[in-house]
DNA sequence: CTGCCATCC
DNA sequence: GGATGGCAG
């Protein structure tokens, strides 16, 4: 009998629970406004059409072939809107990080020009890649409109994009009030998320194609970096580090040659610097990447290595890791950017090397890193102002460093772009990059 | 893969 | 002692 009741009561659950489930949806899913939209583009300013990125309320974007209009034949909610004129784009250089239900924006044309013809676009790989949100569209409002478009965007670095797709010379779009919507209860902040590891920009301008045989970008999950085939090392390598990306993964010592480079380049392999006096030091370190085996793994791949003399890297070098790895666990995130530089390091083998595995791998004569620290939070790069901290190191590839304090070899920005070339933090708005490039850092940092 | 070394907190 | 950086056989 009791047996009975329990299965009447199971099925008097499972009919419940069906009609629950099959009850027709009457209200849309609650919606929430992502923190920072509606963008009114009221902050900023720029008067010429010229690509140039601005940090507006929500973040910061790249108005290309746009501007900021203020005349009275912009469309406008207040006193600004965004104006793009043909085959120009306003682009998101932040990223959200939940869910997206819904964008909606004010459109129209500006004055008097005809039919404008636009696209609305998306990225969920923080720009790496786009796909359409609407399709074509056109406007002839001569008013603002709002347009509302539905769509399911799963959480990620999902970013905007507003094209104009007009060929004919002035037809220009009026845009105003950009939101993006996610549902109710999202956890709303990327506040601890892992961000973009070339977010505040590309120092070199590597692109991923062979006949940038010296400073050709390689993308991982874990880092970014430019490669240089005839050194055999990278030129820098860019991460992200916050607490999102460390855990208890046991280090994988699993150092191999990256399959990776495109064919017929030199592969360093695992045991490239057997013999030579120098460790293979790892660029991104293995215990910034140790959330899974599988992040920790990718550190492994030789051309994440530079030979490092070994009380250099095992000492000195290391006590600046863990430091950056403290901040991380503080609370803080960090953009960090490290690579070698220069010909001719000591080793433990005594007398200076210029290059190892048979004259394949030049050994640099010092290893350099640049950081920028702040709290944990979302929109990156419009938080970063001119008081957010940022430390560079240049530290001789060389015995006998190991004792010395990493503090004692800071220098600025400024004067690590002279030493290297290369133009740091470069998405940054310029006086901001001005401001935080041309310090030393000098705060207490014990060790 | 295991064992081992070194340094630093 | 434990973590982190490695090495050699």
């Amino acid at each position: 009998m009791t047996r009975l009741y329990y299965l009447f009561a199971m099925l008097l659950a499972m009919f419940l629970w069906g009609c629950e489930d099959d009850l027709p949806i009457d209200t849309e899913p609650d919606l929430e406004l992502i923190s920072g939209f509606p963008e009114g583009f009221e902050a900023g300013s720029k008067s010429s059409y010229e690509a140039a990125t601005l940090v507006l309320g929500s973040g910061a974007w790249l108005l290309d072939n746009a501007l900021i209009g203020t005349s009275a034949n912009d469309l406008k909610n207040d006193v600004k809107s965004v104006r793009i004129k043909e085959q120009g784009d306003l682009t998101m250089l932040f990223d959200v990080n939940v869910p997206i239900e819904k964008v909606s924006l004010d459109v129209g044309v500006y004055g008097t020009d005809g039919t404008v013809s636009y696209e609305i676009w998306f990225s969920s790989d923080a720009g790496n890649t786009w796909e359409t949100l609407s399709g074509p569209l056109t406007t002839d409002a001569i008013q603002l409109t709002p347009l509302e478009l539905n769509t399911t965007i799963p959480a990620g670095e999902v970013r905007f994009q507003i094209r104009n797709t007009s060929f004919t010379p002035n037809r220009r779009l009026n845009v105003d009030d950009f939101s993006v919507y996610t549902t109710t209860g999202s956890t709303g902040n990327n506040n601890t998320g892992r961000d973009n590891n070339l977010g505040l920009g590309n120092p070199s301008n590597a692109i991923s194609d062979i006949i940038s045989e010296n400073n050709y970008l390689m993308t991982l999950p874990q880092y970014s970096m430019s490669y240089n085939r005839s050194t055999a090392t990278a030129n820098w390598v860019s991460w992200h580090l916050n607490n999102a990306w460390l855990g208890d993964t046991p280090r994988q010592d699993d150092f191999r040659a990256n399959p990776d480079l495109p064919s017929g380049w030199y592969q360093v392999h695992e045991y490239s610097y057997s013999g030579s006096g120098f460790d293979r030091g790892h660029l991104c370190p293995s215990a910034d990447r140790d959330g899974s085996v599988e992040d920790n793994s990718a550190t492994f791949l030789m051309t994440n290595m530079v030979p490092q003399a070994p009380q250099q890297n095992q000492q000195i070098w290391r006590l600046l890791e863990e430091y950056c790895r403290t901040l991380a666990a503080a609370g803080n995130e960090l953009y960090i950017v490290s690579g070698p530089r220069g010909s001719g390091g000591m080793g433990s083998n005594g007398g200076v090397s210029q290059t190892v595995d048979g004259g394949k791998v030049r050994v640099p004569s010092a290893v350099w890193k640049a950081i920028v620290v702040l709290p944990n939070g979302s929109n990156d790069l419009a938080r970063i102002n001119t008081s957010t901290r940022v430390i560079a190191v240049d530290i001789p590839n060389t015995q006998g460093v190991g004792n010395d304090s990493w503090g004692d070899y800071r220098i600025s920005v400024d004067e690590l772009e002279d030493l290297t070339g290369f133009d740091f933090f470069n998405l940054l708005p310029l006086d901001v990059q001005q401001a935080i490039e041309s310090q030393v850092d000098d705060l207490p940092v014990g060790g």
